[in-house]
DNA sequence: GCCATGGCTTTGTCCGGACAATCGAACTAG
DNA sequence: CTAGTTCGATTGTCCGGACAAAGCCATGGC
């Protein structure tokens, strides 16, 4: 017997012409069948060897292609058995992402409204979090977001100075991280803290809750690849509108 | 020029006898080499085919032990550069981790006391989180944790029938987590919702807060590698004492 | 009926080599 | 002096093979 169910071998192919790697090629097919439920949970992928003849590639590659799966979350494998697609709801894993990026995705129409742009001297939080000199000017953006025209979070960020130019205009249509981004940044990792605490009267007033309101705060410190700190955020959530998800996976 | 500096061309060696793998040995010591900076920040590691020339390797061992340490975060590679050590405080990525475990690695004291465990029958969510049919009995344990003996958090938890014997006195002295790992469950995968609300008074009392005092929620659904939900949690911490703290990684 | 043994299957580890893609620096031409 | 080019260095991808370790199952002995 064959290992999915014997009637449909499931189609794989890779274009040898293509500059995606072939491991890629073959990981993206996995995940889009796994996605798609052409592939059940539970199911056993059939043995690498074979799996290799038949697409035609060597066995590392095929194992590379399957790795990358296993490291997502989306399947287990074990010696002796083979590997089989893992049986829940993953959804991924978390990411560094962007509180605009992740409200477009869930489709809550996200607004930014840009209350100022400044240049203020660190404070000493703010210049250890930036490893800076405390005093260092630097730049100060304090955003209001909505999703559905509600207020859902205040977003007030520090950057190094002469990291990025700052303009309104696109501070409100995109987020700061595709900014960037786009400017040859290149994020690495981020340290969070998340929170809560009562809300203050100006935070009750641009967010629409009763002073006093619990409130959702998130503390992060980015860095780009080369380690320099990039940004520090400290923003709060409107508690009633907004929790943090995310998928944890096991390291092994 | 040696890449790290000359003088010290940094002591490796792997042990041919041993059953660790040669790729997890080396890897492991390069990770240590990280954590007490005898790699410093920015350093290049020198070419893989040397590297594995000077320890006896192949270059795929090689690229193995350094490919988990770029994983964790630890490293950078670029290509026609070479390999460096990332220049930040990565501590760790964000793990499946049990309250308890993280506040004894911080030294807090933790501490639990068992409020009750009875079996009840699934709520909707609850039913729902655990792929079980609503009304089922499942076991609820209630706990409260404290650390330096100030309570920290409220902890309900509920559990498929079955799973796991759940004595009281095991449950004071060490955490949930360890406990099923105990019982040959696998963890694999959990997700995560992170919210805040203000404290009811029965939870005001227990957690020694004023009512309607900011609380940080969190709820888990707890997966196994066969993707089976082995448990539900739905936890209060006190805002003024406690905020998760994580790394993130950019994938890529 | 039950347990131990052994064999088969499958993944885990490791080797050695080959070529391509990319980056950075030295070099050259204007 | 500047800009474009070439070239060496280094990682990225891919191949084919070999043996080890672990799990599963059937066989056989008790």
């Amino acid at each position: 017997m064959t290992p999915q169910g014997a009637d449909q071998p499931l189609p794989l192919s890779v274009d040898r012409t293509s500059p995606v790697p072939l491991y890629f090629q073959l990981a993206q097919q996995l995940e889009a069948a796994v996605e798609q439920g052409r592939l059940a949970p539970g199911t056993l992928l059939g043995n690498e060897i074979d799996l290799a003849a038949r697409l035609g590639l060597s066995r590392p590659t095929v194992r590379q292609a399957i790795q990358s799966l296993v490291d997502k979350g989306l399947m287990v494998r074990r010696r002796g058995v083979g590997t089989q697609v893992v049986h829940s709801q993953v959804r991924r894993p978390l990411e560094l992402s962007s509180l605009y990026d992740d409200l477009e995705a869930a489709g809550q129409r996200p607004a930014t409204k840009v209350l100022r742009t400044t240049m203020e001297p660190a404070t000493a939080e703010i210049a250890a979090a930036l490893g800076l000199a405390e005093g260092t000017e630097v730049n100060l953006v304090e955003r209001l977001r909505y999703a559905h025209d509600e207020p859902m979070a205040l977003l007030r960020n520090h950057l190094p100075p002469d990291l990025l130019a700052l303009p309104a205009r696109e501070l409100e249509s995109t987020g700061l991280y595709r900014m960037m981004r786009a400017s040859g940044i290149t994020l690495h990792s981020a340290r969070q803290s998340v929170g809560a605490r009562a809300a203050t009267a100006g935070e009750a007033g641009a967010l629409d809750e009763e002073p006093g309101a619990p409130l959702l705060t998130m503390e992060r410190t980015t860095y780009d690849d080369t380690g320099r700190a990039v940004e520090f955020g400290s923003h709060v959530y409107r508690a009633s509108r907004y929790a943090f998800e995310f998928q944890l996976l096991m390291r092994g």
